[in-house]
RNA sequence: GGGGUCGUAGCUCAGUUGGUUAGAGCGCCUGCCUGUCACGCAGGAGGUCGCGGGUUCGAGCCCCGUCGACCCCGCCA
């Protein structure tokens, strides 16, 4: 070893100690008289002392070392006579007897501090240097030990982890896959996966009843902050289990986590129905750290599907499917010709100025949500009100409203109305602009819950076909399986997803493991027979020889880290991440490849693809 | 496929109505300084204003095109 010691670990129990230290210089500050370095390495940093009296040739050289130079430096810890308690090691320095320079170093493009004056495109340009940064090491340490808890707990549980093929067979459902040519086997591709769902489900057919992987997955769709085209999951599944069984060991996975890595203790994680998510948050993944739920003053009843049937256990209370009417006969055409009218209470909001309100107006007219306008009702002090349709509807019908709402003097109602779905979309959107106006979107407060009953298809009007919402192989609720003939969109899927703080962190089911119901499930989807056959063929071959019943789960593992740290972006949480346009600018990727290789591939370029 | 924000010194940005030699902070270089720790002080270097075209007596600023970055909608079973 170069080093006895690390940056990070010194301290006045060392004093007096020869050590040597390895590690980069993050500063040098030069009085004059005496020159201080700061040395960093992953643990921390150590101040390194030279004095002009008795060394003063080792100090001229170390004078003209440069920032991120590699430095291997040998002396004495003493006491520092000034001290610096901001830092752990504030209290001892090292009195340099000797010391190499292991390597120099280019200025750096940026600082490597915690608040870098790098932008985005030169800190992924120069990934290894903006990995050097404290917040960043943070967020690969804390990913580190999220996949050790993760092992820790799912090994205690029986779990094993098996691995499973990326070089894989392109399906036409879901996400867009990545495609890999072979060469040996011209013309055909293989598809990288999307997760490993038919591998773990054979797994289950081959008796390892217990199975996760954390796992590399590829979806070639268009980015986000929080979606990059590799990612990981934790995949599990599990046999002869129920939607019980499995939410409740996931359920221990995720209150294990909070515990050991966030040091966090939490409750059980309420359920919601997903008619009632929508309802109530107008969305399948609320964030309900805050309440300021959906209220309706106006609405058809039940949507197509699902009524909330299983409720009871629900804490999510409330009318289901109800028709109510409070605006309309009034003569305001917009509520009159919607479907839904629908709004939220912002507490404390009634004293909003005209210009707030103009810009929360501003805000939903954006054409990302597309709202073509705001009702507001502001609840006065003195018990009055005052909307911006009071030319239609008398205090009367304001008290009523503010009733319905729950809301206090002070407060704020802010209404939509519309198509259904899109009105609660829009709402859904408002209700987190103010949650974050409010302040009570905390990314150090947690909320998890489960979102259960989902559909199990959606209708796709360009294509004219149904869609699996989740995948093709959930099962239908069981008391829902005739309705596949019968009405196959109000049939419900036992499926489950993990929500927390308003980010979709897992989502499962139970899956079907009989051959009949699979191929009824894949020509509810259109599939004809033969299709069914060349794609899923292995799957439904494999359900004939005694496929158990099971079960299972996928965790997005860089969306949790990137909750369990406080931030919305996964890219910090990547050691080497993707650009928006999916492209790896720090090594040129994706990249042209030679002739010689298309020709071995049997690939042509289409003209004008050629770079 | 669509919407938005942006591109000026190594980095982060300012730059008024189109008008003289394009600025600041940080960083960098030189000098001074023996207890700093975001050290301080003095001085200095550093610019194809993303790229191409156009309008104009004159363009960092206006127009057209193009490239790139970030955010969002669609998409992501």
């Amino acid at each position: 070893m170069l080093r006895t010691h690390t940056c990070g670990e010194l301290s006045l129990k060392n004093i007096g100690k020869k050590v040597t230290l390895c590690g980069w210089i993050q500063r040098s500050r030069d009085m004059g008289g005496m020159t201080f370095i700061d040395l960093r390495d992953r643990y921390g940093i150590t101040q390194l002392a030279f004095n002009m009296d008795g060394r003063a040739v080792l100090c001229g050289k170390a004078r003209a070392l440069g920032r991120e130079y590699v430095l291997k430096a040998t002396g004495i810890v003493i006491e520092r006579s000034s001290k610096n308690l901001k830092i752990p090691t504030g209290e001892i320095e090292i009195l340099v007897e000797e010391f190499d320079v292991l390597n120099e170093s280019k200025i750096p493009p940026f600082t490597i501090e915690d608040n870098t004056d790098g932008g985005e495109e030169q800190r992924m340009k120069y990934r290894y240097l903006d990995l050097r940064r404290n917040v960043i090491k943070k967020n690969i340490e804390l990913r580190h030990k999220m996949s050790v808890e993760t092992r820790n707990y799912m090994n205690a549980q029986g779990f094993i982890e098996v691995e499973t093929p990326c070089l894989i067979k392109s399906t036409p459902e879901g996400a867009r896959d990545f495609v890999v040519p072979s060469r040996m086997n011209a013309g055909e591709f293989y598809a990288l996966p999307q997760s490993p769902q038919t591998f773990k489900q054979l797994l289950m057919v081959a008796g390892y009843d217990r199975y996760y992987q954390i796992v590399r997955c590829f979806r070639d769709e268009d980015l986000r902050s929080d979606r990059q085209p590799e990612f990981t999951q934790i995949d599990c599944e599990m046999s002869f289990v129920t939607k019980e069984d499995i939410l409740n060991t996931f359920e221990g996975l995720a209150k294990y986590l909070f515990k050991n890595v966030r040091g966090i203790e939490v409750n059980d994680f309420p359920r919601i129905s997903y008619a009632d998510a929508m309802k109530y948050y107008g969305s399948d993944k609320p964030d309900i750290r805050f309440e300021m739920k959906f209220v309706e003053l106006k609405s058809s009843g039940s949507s197509p599907h699902l009524g909330g049937l299983e409720g009871g256990n629900s804490p999510f209370e409330g009318g289901k499917g109800d028709v109510i009417d409070l605006t309309s006969g009034k003569n305001f055409k917009v509520f009159d010709d919607a479907e839904l009218v629908v709004g939220i209470c912002a507490s404390g909001c009634g004293e909003y100025s005209r210009k707030q309100l103009d810009e929360l107006t501003e805000f939903m007219k954006r054409p990302q949500i597309g709202a073509t306008g705001l009702v507001y009702v502001k609840c006065n002090n003195d018990g009055t009100f005052k909307s911006s349709v009071d030319k239609f509807y008398n205090e009367e019908y304001l008290k009523k409203w503010a009733a319905t709402f729950q809301a206090k003097p002070g407060d704020l109602i802010l209404i939509l109305a519309g198509n259904t779905e899109k009105t609660r979309k829009a709402l859904c959107e408002l209700r987190i602009e103010m949650g974050n106006r409010l302040g009570l979107r905390n990314p150090d407060i947690f909320a998890p819950l489960w979102v259960t009953d989902f559909p199990l298809l959606e209708w796709d009007e360009e294509t004219h076909r149904f869609y699996a919402k989740h995948h093709p192989f959930t099962s239908p609720k069981p008391e829902d399986i005739p309705l596949l003939e019968t009405n196959p969109a109000a049939a419900r899927a036992n499926a489950y997803d993990l929500v927390i703080n308003g980010v979709e962190i897992g989502g499962g089911s139970i899956r079907i493991h009989k051959k009949d119901l699979q191929k009824k499930m894949l020509k509810t989807l259109g599939f004809t027979d033969e299709e069914a056959q060349s794609q899923f063929g292995f799957l439904m071959n494999a359900f004939e020889y005694g496929a158990p019943p099971h079960g299972g789960i996928a965790f997005g593992f860089d969306r949790w880290c990137a909750v369990f740290g406080g931030s919305e972006s996964i890219r910090d949480y990547i050691a080497f991440p993707k650009n928006n346009a999916g492209r790896d600018i720090m090594i040129d990727s994706p990249s042209a490849i030679s002739q010689q290789q298309l020709d071995e591939l049997n690939i042509r370029l289409a003209p004008g693809n050629k770079k």
